[in-house]
DNA sequence: CAAGTAAATGAAAGCGTATTCATTGTTTCA
DNA sequence: TGAAACAATGAATACGCTTTCATTTACTTG
C-alpha cells in the first residue's frame, strides 16, 4: 500500500503537504495540491485507518448493536442502517447481543477499543443498560425504542397499539384480543394502547394469549403458546393482536390449523410491517413501523451529533400507520 | 482510557514488559506477570486496536460482503457469522454491494484500508469479480457460492436442484415445472439439475416461468411474472419449484389468487429453506442449506487460514436435504 | 525600498503498541 | 573463581498519520 511518504518523494514536497492536501486543509498552492492529487491516484493511494485513528482523527467507524440478525424486522433496518452509513463514509462494525446484558457490556468494550466515533443500538434494556452506555462517554443514537437522557429514533408503541385497536373498530371487530409478552417493556406499551382504546370505545377485550418473549427467532414459543390456548378455551375474540409479525405468523398458524379460518372466522393484525406480513399468504395487515427511515435517520442524526450541530438530547418518534391486507376485513354488512 | 504507559508506571516496570505480559510472551516472570496483570484489570485496560494495527500486528478485524441484508437468507447466514466471529474474538465489518461490481470495488478499497485480516464474502459475479479479489492478497472465503481459485463454503445447486426433482417424484408428481431465473450462474444449476434429473426419470416439464433477477427483498417482479403467465397459459404442471423461497411465497400468491389450490391443485417447492419458508401457512417445502453451518464454518476456515493451518485452496460442499412441508404432499393413493 | 504581513511549506512531535537490541543480574561449569 | 551462558527487563525505534510550530518565500504598503 502506498503511503503518504511515497507520495511525498514523488510529488517533491514534505508529507506534511500531502497530509494537508488529502484532508482537504485549505491553505496549499493549487499547483502543490493537483501535483499531490495526481500523484495520490496514480499511486492508488488508501488512507491508513489505523494510523488516522492514531493521530487522534475520527475513525469513520460505527458501532452497531443489535439483538440479533435473523429477525427481518432488524434485518431491514440494518439493510437501511448499512446502505446510509457507506453513503456517508462510514464503515459498521456489527455485534449481536442476543439480549445478554453480559454480552452488552462485552461488546462495549470492543467498541471503545476500536475508537468507533459512535454507536447506534438497540439496548438489551431501557433501564439497565443505560449505565454502561453513559460510562462510554460516546455518541449514541438508540433506536426501535427510548432509553431515558439518550437520542433516539423510533416510533409511538402506545400510539400504535391504540391506532391497531381504532383499525380494529373502523372494521367493526367488537371483540377483540391480544397475543404477546404483558410484562416486557416494548410489549406492553403497545398492549396498553390497544387496551385505553378499547375502554374508551364499545369494544370489549376478550381474549388475552400471554407468551414469553422467544429467545431467538426461530423459537416456536408463540405458535405453542396460542395453540395451547385455543385447545384450553374457546376463543372469543373476532380479531387478534398479535404483538408483533412473526407472532401474528404463529398466531394464524395456530388458528389455522385449530379450524379456524383468518381472516373469516377470525382475524389477525401484526405489529412492524416486516417482510413477513408481506410475503404471507394471506398477507398480514400489520401496523408499518418506517424501518429504512429509522435506519436512515439514525445515521444522520449520528452525523449532527458528531458535527456538533445537535447537542441536547432528543426523542425523535417517527409516523405509524395501519397497512391494511388479507388479515383484518371489514364485518359491517351494508 | 488505561494505556500500556500508565500500567508500567503503576507496576514500575517498562512498558515492553507490559506488552509482553499482556500479549502473553513467556520470558517474564511470573510475579511481575502477576502484578501486571493486577494493574491492567484494575485500570480496566483495553488495548488500543488502532495502535496495534499500526505496529504490524492482526487487527481481528473480518471483513463481509454481502448483496444484501433484508433477505432472510442472506441474514440468517449474517447472524451464525457474527456468533462465530465474536466467539473468536474477530470484529465484523459489514457490507452490501447490492449487487453491483463497482461498489464492490470501493469496498475491497475500505476494507483494504481498515487493515482487515480477511474477507468473508458472498462475490456480486463468480467472473468479474476474481480479480479485485486476487489483488487484495488477502486471505478470502467465498460462500453460498464458489469461486474459481478461492476457498468456498457452499452447497451444491446442481445436486440440490436434483433433490427438489427426487422429491417431487418420489411424491408422486409427474409433470413439474420451474419458476426463477434462467441465465443466472447460481439459479441455471439449479435447474439445470432439475431438468436432469426430470429427463432421466419418468417426468415432464411442463411449465418454464421464467423470471428476471430481483433488485431486492421487496422486488414484486417474481410475483408479477407468475401472476402474467398463469394469464397467459394454462398451467399444466402439478408442481413448481421455484427457484427460492422468496419466489415460492411470490407463487404461492399468484396461484392462490388465481384460484389454485397449495398444495391441492399445485405443489410448490422452495429452496434454501430460510424463514419465511418455515413461517408460511401452509408452510413451504424446501431444500435446506445448512445456513448456520455456512457462517459457522466460513469463520473457522478463515481462522485456519490466518493460522496457517489451512494453505492451499478448496472448497467445501455441505450437505442439504429437502424439507418436505405443507405445500407439497403424496399424491400416490393406496 | 525597507519593513512588516501573509501565504506556503517543511520539520518534528506524538498517538499506543510490538519488537529488536542492549543491558543488567543470576546461574552454571570448567 | 572467572568466564560464559542465560533469564529478565529496559531503552529505543517504527508503524502512517495529524497537527503544531518554525521557516522560507512572496507580497503589500508607507
Amino acid at each position: 500500500m502506498a503511503s503518504m511518504k511515497e507520495i511525498a518523494q514523488k510529488a517533491k514536497v514534505s508529507q506534511a503537504t500531502v497530509s494537508r492536501v488529502l484532508s482537504g486543509h485549505p491553505v496549499v498552492k493549487p499547483e502543490t495540491r493537483q501535483n499531490v492529487l495526481y500523484w495520490a491516484k496514480k499511486l492508488n493511494y488508501q488512507p491508513n485507518a489505523a494510523a488516522r485513528s492514531l493521530a487522534g482523527s475520527s475513525t469513520n467507524l460505527l458501532g452497531i448493536i443489535f439483538p440479533e440478525i435473523a429477525n427481518p424486522f432488524f434485518s431491514e433496518i440494518l439493510d437501511a442502517l448499512e446502505e446510509a452509513a457507506n453513503f456517508e463514509g462510514y464503515q459498521i462494525l456489527l455485534n449481536c447481543t442476543h439480549k445478554s446484558i453480559d454480552r452488552e457490556k462485552n461488546i462495549l468494550n470492543e467498541l471503545k477499543r476500536h475508537n468507533v466515533d459512535g454507536i447506534i443500538t438497540i439496548p438489551v434494556s431501557s433501564d439497565d443498560s443505560a449505565q454502561y452506555y453513559k460510562a462510554l462517554n460516546l455518541p449514541v443514537v438508540v433506536i426501535t425504542k427510548q432509553m431515558e437522557g439518550f437520542n433516539s429514533i423510533s416510533v409511538s408503541h402506545y400510539q400504535g397499539g391504540q391506532k391497531i385497536a381504532q383499525h380494529l373498530h373502523s372494521l367493526g371487530y367488537q371483540k377483540v384480543g391480544y397475543v404477546g409478552p404483558v410484562n416486557q417493556s416494548t410489549s406492553s406499551i403497545k398492549f396498553q394502547g390497544f387496551r385505553d382504546f378499547i375502554a374508551e370505545h364499545d369494544m370489549e377485550l376478550s381474549d388475552v394469549i400471554e407468551t414469553p418473549v422467544p429467545a431467538t427467532i426461530d423459537s416456536l414459543v408463540m405458535y405453542q403458546t396460542t395453540k395451547e390456548y385455543l385447545n384450553s378455551y374457546s376463543l372469543r375474540s373476532q380479531a387478534l393482536f398479535a404483538n408483533d409479525d412473526v407472532t401474528a405468523c404463529d398466531v394464524i398458524r395456530a388458528l389455522s390449523e385449530k379450524g379456524y379460518s383468518v381472516p373469516g372466522d377470525v382475524a389477525v393484525i401484526g405489529f412492524d410491517n416486516s417482510l413477513l406480513a408481506k410475503k404471507m399468504y394471506p398477507s398480514v395487515s400489520s401496523l408499518s413501523q418506517p424501518l429504512h427511515e429509522i435506519g436512515q435517520q439514525a445515521v444522520h442524526l449520528m452525523l449532527r451529533i458528531l458535527n456538533g450541530e445537535q447537542t441536547e438530547v432528543s426523542s425523535y418518534l417517527l409516523d405509524t400507520r395501519v397497512i391494511s391486507r388479507d388479515s383484518t376485513v371489514s364485518t359491517i354488512t351494508a
